[in-house]
DNA sequence: GGGTAATTGTTAACATGGTAACTTGTGCCC
DNA sequence: GGGCACAAGTTACCATGTTAACAATTACCC
């Protein structure tokens, strides 16, 4: 994140509010929890970044008409346009470090990864929004 | 450090509060500087923890004669006397890991991870006290 | 030598993770 | 349908990482 961080910072996000916007740009709209599952970020850090982007505006909450305790949450236009202006810097510090890494090498960490994530029973895997690559 | 923070919790210390005494526990003494080279613990954060520490006597600071800017850490008796008492309850921790996982996969991982830092340029390797066997 | 740059630690401000307590709602079961 | 366990979010508290600013020394260099 070293490598990303100061890209984001220049645009006023942190790395974990970046991540829950990725997130969002992806899906039409989702609940609290699931994001929460889709970013690897804990319900309490979720729950403040969320209440912040609401704030700024990137994003939309409205209430559940069939579940009064959560809500739905989706990008705003200013969200998606906020994504659409930084995610390129943000592809290209990908790509340096897959150069300075090799692609092998980084698909082979993940697959370890994966791997020990699951011998040590850290919770269901699915797709996840950290530092790999929007596909 | 899901499998350590519980054990480390009811003996009153954080994850990196011990960190540092199991660092301190190799050496005869150091300055801040080598701790947080030795932890991989950010200075700011050091030096909360070596405050901390201090004023609970488990470490012992004494002002260096040569440089007045940086001062002499070592561990106090009750410091040694702790972390033989909770060294124990932490290896057998590290054991269930490694027999989880398996000791060559930890091993690979380790060699994978540190050929990352290298190509990333994080830094120079040095010894370790994070997850890693004490050997 | 004297002044300036680099080093060592510390403090402050902010954002986050972990844990626990709490508030609301839902669902279920007798 | 009343009560009770469970689920979804939020809030509070504490410890840490980041970054930046700062204090005090030390080192270097003309």
């Amino acid at each position: 994140m070293e490598r990303f961080r100061p890209h984001l910072r220049r645009h006023g996000v942190t790395e974990q509010q970046w991540r829950v916007l990725r997130a969002l740009s992806s899906v039409d709209r989702t609940t609290a929890g699931a994001l929460a599952g889709l970013t690897v970020l804990s319900a309490p850090s979720l729950s403040r970044i969320l209440r912040d982007l609401a704030r700024r505006k990137l994003i939309i909450r409205k209430d559940s008409q069939t579940d009064q305790r959560s809500s739905w949450i989706s990008l705003s236009a200013a969200g998606r346009a906020f994504l659409d202006r930084v995610a390129p810097e943000s592809e290209a510090a990908y790509d340096a470090i897959e150069r300075s890494v090799g692609r092998e090498r980084l698909t082979a960490l993940h697959g370890i990864l994966d791997d020990l994530e699951g011998r040590l029973g850290a919770g269901a895997p699915g797709f996840r929004y950290i530092a790999r690559r929007r596909s």
